[in-house]
DNA sequence: AAAATATGCTTAAACGTTTAAGCAAACTAA
DNA sequence: TTAGTTTGCTTAAACGTTTAAGCATATTTT
């Protein structure tokens, strides 16, 4: 009978702060422990499950807060505790799928550890970049996943976050002088292999379009082009070495540049696959067989080099251990609270993809 | 004199807190109060302008600001404020031009307002696409921009969001009975535009690889395609509407069970651009002539269309516009604070963009 | 039976910000 | 002069959580 009049009596206070929760406010903590006339204390230790809250009291509030809807507040908790469980991640463009992949994998690793990630895109700018960091700093993230735009040279923006205490992890996309952790593949080394592959395939001049030199991935990219040009005794001519920004256009423009040398080259190494699509655009219209008058490989292995005619070799770059090592060296970071910048360059060995664009 | 003695003074009291923040700890209004010995209340008006405070104060706020390096605590603001200006904005995939783009353009809206977004990818799941719901509502988000996962049917989560007052906003992959805002192509439309160009190319057997009937937007596709070709009085037999996931693989399977017909069309329309390169795969494989033999039509002008041989005629979606459209949206929704759900369905007309797997 | 320990809560302060209310001092208007 | 207004601040409470400290009761140990 007692527990019935009891029963009643918690009905009533329920279907009161109800009715309270219809005028759009949310449930606090507060009403939950209103209803069950404890404190708001006693409530948020029932909900972390503390041992000195009774199992009867647990599940009252468990069942209260089911039925008023409740949803913790973050905010409040992460004032609180001085961490969001946010973290960041600042990509040049999520429309490609090297980056969209490294994000998925981030995300995977993360939120199995109650992270949540924000996503923001430099475009490529430094400027927008720079806003990024602001905004991510602003909304208190607990770390930044980062890999840097090609514009950015300056470092400032970047000693500030290290400055604040805040892990800072890169990939791709990074920068030595900044002593961060970072993930990527092996730069030098791809070109090497794409070098042994083109002569495999009985190349003798072989170009290289490639990214601006100032961006280290892009650098290490042609020094393991001209190193391995040299060891094979190959012609290395200033001519067969372009710098570009690696949009399809900028490929068109190099390659046709390319066309018009009096010793045309036998292969075009190209450092994106964007560029190398542009490339393959003009060998197309200008009826040059590839891979037998001009062999083509491309960089990132996007989807699309085994889409178009001929299909294009590439390099493929482990997007998803990328991501998850990424995760991973924040994770490591977060656990322990002693802000140690231990080093920690992982560098993944890339993996050639071979083609109809160079395959026999 | 005694303003040198003052000054002498704040620089003491300046390098105190400083080395205080060189042990990690960030700046806060009150550390800025402190140093320059008012309340912390005067310290954010200073920061936010406010009338009250002399122009004398402001400055030295604002400058003590700077060499502390102060960055205002978000989640402290928000919490008091009751809002996050986050965004949160669920799409199946980054990794998709239409995706992304979108995303790019609500970006760019909202930030312009203060606003900042936090993506997050369903891949397509109904059950991820629920944790990024909670995630979301976690986050304190003042609204949610979604396009729904192909498997979503149970509308359950979506409403939880109506019943927090939320503004909630659709876009693409939406649904009418749940009464939110809505932006996205007419895509009955659409599907007349794309019959009724293949008709003006001589074609007179015209099959469709459609998406699932259940998802909304290709079931207009799918009604519109019947209706348009009812109107041209074609045939509309059952073994020419095929319905499909519209992955690569897909559209492969399907393209290679419409080859087997003993009547082939002589033109496909296919509900998805990715489904469209698998079955022009299978065309170039089998040697039909693209489009003499057999037209061919996508959905969505990925630019992997243009890229491809032959070319890939398809619905340009105005992707830029959708995502521009959305975030207006949410914002008319956070000015006024009364929560009037004011139904609000946009729908664009699409562009049929021609190219050589269906031009002369 | 007294002392020690365990159980199950409550109280109160804190996280960093914002803001309504208040209060001197300085200025203005009569 | 005196009341009224403006200026430039301060005080204190609040947002929703978490948690150290405290305090009755109940239970166990001596």
């Amino acid at each position: 009978m007692i527990i019935s009049i009891k029963a009643i009596y918690l009905l009533k206070r329920l279907s009161k702060y109800i009715t309270k929760l219809g005028n759009k406010k949310k449930a606090t903590i507060k009403d939950i422990a209103n209803v069950l006339n404890i404190s708001p204390a006693a409530v948020s230790k029932a909900l972390h499950n503390d041992s000195r809250i009774s199992e009867k009291t647990k599940k009252a509030v468990r069942q209260v807060a089911k039925n008023l809807n409740y949803q913790p507040n973050h905010l409040a908790s992460a004032l609180r505790l001085g961490k969001s469980n946010l973290v960041g991640v600042i990509v040049p463009r999520t429309n490609s799928n090297f980056f969209s992949s490294v994000i998925q994998n981030i995300e995977e690793v993360l939120n199995k550890e109650g992270y949540n990630i924000i996503i923001t895109q430099s475009n490529e700018s430094y400027k927008k970049e720079c806003d990024n960091i602001d905004t991510l700093l602003f909304t208190q993230v607990d770390g930044i996943i980062a890999s840097m735009a090609n514009e950015t040279v300056d470092l400032d923006y970047y000693e500030k976050v290290k400055s604040k205490g805040i892990p800072l992890i890169l990939f791709d996309r990074g920068e030595n002088d900044l002593n961060v952790d970072y993930i990527g593949i092996n730069d030098y080394d791809s070109s090497h292999m794409i070098i042994e592959h083109l002569v495999n395939q009985g190349c003798k001049r072989i170009a290289h379009i490639g990214g601006f030199k100032r961006t280290r991935i892009y650098n290490n990219r042609i020094k393991g082009y001209t190193d391995a040009i040299k060891k094979h005794n190959l012609p290395l001519d200033d001519e067969l070495l372009i710098e570009s920004s690696l949009t399809i256009k900028d490929g068109r423009n190099k390659m046709l540049q390319l066309l018009n040398l009096n010793k045309r080259p036998d292969a075009v190494y190209v450092a994106g696959d964007y560029a190398a699509l542009g490339a393959l655009q003009v060998l197309n219209e200008n009826n040059i067989k590839i891979p037998e008058d001009i062999a083509l490989v491309g960089f990132g292995d996007e989807p699309f080099t085994a889409m178009v005619t001929p299909t294009i070799s590439s390099i493929n770059q482990h997007s998803a251990e990328i991501g998850r090592l990424a995760a991973l060296t924040f994770l490591e970071h977060a656990k322990k609270d002693v802000i140690t910048q231990s080093l920690n360059k992982k560098i993944l060995d890339a993996e050639l993809i071979v083609r109809d664009s160079s395959g026999k």
